[in-house]
DNA sequence: TTATTATATGACTATATAATCATATAATCA
DNA sequence: TGATTATATGATTATATAGTCATATAATAA
């Protein structure tokens, strides 16, 4: 049995990739099919697929399923919150080097 | 040159494991030096070392020297944000698990 | 029924990751 | 000086990951 630090390890794991940070930031404002997100990032059906069933599973997405097409959505809204707070401390953290740069 | 969703990728995936995320938690009331980190989390000495270089690496940690030992602490406290919405996550899905066996 | 469309998956490859053991470095102390 | 302590790193191994191409599945439309 997993315990709560494997878990809280794998909801952010399922967030720390550039593919599938791209699809999340696709879905902020809700749900898409597959057939909408893979152009949308440019990436392969299939391995775009891959990706949104990695995050499935993970517990990051949700999923429904309407004739044909599946649409994915973010399960959880707080999940969002996450992702401003990570670019938040990447552009502090650019602002930075960008002092140090001219500091040289 | 990496552009901002890879530096993100970069901030969460050096959260995303279940050693890092040992060494944060123990890390948040403050620094700590790496003889101190490796024994509360129970790991080797020279994994704790890696792993703690790889978030400095990432902009997650620093690092300062003091004598012999070499104090880490969490860069931006905004992080631990990140870590309490995940825990929230986890738990209610978790929950939801429970409702479900429980409905079965 | 057959054709078409949307999605998922098997097989594979290249690369990354986490961990271990032994050893190197570098600061301090006797 | 030599011994001790704290940290980092090289070499290695096992496993995981991201991606591709071809193909399978399954729902719908003609």
């Amino acid at each position: 049995m997993k315990d709560l630090v494997e878990y809280r390890a794998d909801i952010l794991k399922a967030l720390a990739q550039p593919t599938r940070l791209k699809i999340i930031d696709f879905l902020r404002d809700g749900e898409r099919c597959v057939c909408e997100i893979f152009p949308a990032i440019g990436e392969e059906q299939s391995n775009t697929s891959r990706h949104l069933n990695m995050m499935l599973t993970a517990g990051v997405l949700s999923r429904r399923k309407d004739g044909l097409k599946i649409y994915y959505a973010i399960k959880h809204p707080e999940l969002i919150m996450i992702l401003d707070i990570v670019t938040t401390v990447v552009k502090q953290d650019i602002h930075g080097w960008h002092n140090l740069l001219k500091a040289a």
